[in-house]
DNA sequence: AACTCATGCGAAT
DNA sequence: TTCGCCTGAGTTT
């Protein structure tokens, strides 16, 4: 389940995998099977990401372009031939496996699997806002569109066409961080909030691309500086607010609120974000 | 065994 | 605004 590092990740652990290979490439469970035999024997080029979603290149006549998009519960996983990738799933379940003699990567879930041309490639890119992960981001583009709605910051983060990549979890711990409330009208963050809120953006997400692991914590607020437990959550990682619903703030102890807006879970603090 | 929820998104209403 | 989809993990019957 994957904000954008995910999608980062398995596109350098993809590229580094199979990149120039001749693969295998086929479809247990069905769904992508005439699209699999399209792709057998050919070679994998390269794996793309942008915000969360990952384009495979295959070459030679013609060249194939797969559209990879895990939604919310998709998961890919790259290991060795006879290696359990998914100890409790059942092999029916595998929308796409790629393999060589010496690797096997499953796709299980996935919002979409799809051959595409160069074009759909082409225009997500153009429809997504700056990915946080990229260096080519430009950042300016997420401060225009930010100035001209009406809408809360909560509900700008999640947008793709404003910041790729940006999910649930990075939402609601970059708010927190930079001590925002989520339902702070987008357009009337300073200049200077914006920037610490795209910083800090870039500094979270390129380590959760280093550890695969999303962690938020300020040395100041570390267990060992707080003398508590260290504690993890499913995706891995330590966190402020994101899944603490009435547990204790952090910094301030007062309980953590959440609610529902536009279908998803928002979590922060009352008290240490301010409206 | 059944039910709920989840790092998401687009179509239908 | 709600619904459907895809799968797995955790919780409740």
């Amino acid at each position: 389940m994957p904000e954008g590092h995910v999608a980062h990740r398995l596109a350098n652990n993809l590229s580094k995998t199979f990149g120039s290979r001749i693969v295998q490439v086929s479809s247990p469970q069905g769904r992508f099977a005439t699209e699999a035999a399209e792709l057998r024997g050919k070679r994998f080029c390269e794996a793309e990401s942008v915000g969360k979603h990952l384009f495979l290149r295959f070459d030679a006549q013609p060249e194939s372009l797969v559209h990879i998009h895990l939604g919310l519960i998709g998961s890919l996983r790259i290991g060795k031939p006879g290696e359990t990738l998914f100890p409790t799933g059942n092999q029916s379940t595998t929308r796409l496996r790629i393999q060589t003699d010496a690797a096997i990567a499953e796709l299980r879930g996935p919002q979409w699997c799809r051959l595409v041309d160069e074009d759909v490639l082409t225009a997500v890119c153009t429809d997504l806002g700056p990915d946080p992960l990229r260096s080519d981001a430009d950042p300016q583009r997420a401060w225009d569109r930010m100035r001209k709605t009406q809408r809360s910051i909560g509900a700008v983060l999640m947008d793709q066409r404003v910041f790729a990549g940006v999910g649930n979890i990075f939402r609601a711990e970059v708010l927190f961080r930079a001590r925002i409330h989520p339902e702070r009208v987008a357009s009337q963050l300073h200049r200077r909030e914006f920037d610490e809120v795209w910083n800090d953006l870039v500094g979270l997400m390129s380590d959760a691309l280093v550890t695969g692991r999303i962690d938020t914590i300020d040395e100041s607020h570390s267990p060992t500086a707080m003398g508590r437990e260290p504690r993890q959550d499913r995706h891995g990682g330590e966190v402020y607010v994101y899944r603490r619903e009435n547990q204790p703030c952090f910094v301030c102890g007062r309980p953590i609120h959440a609610a529902q807006r536009d279908g998803r879970k928002v979590y922060w603090c009352e008290r240490c974000q301010r409206r």
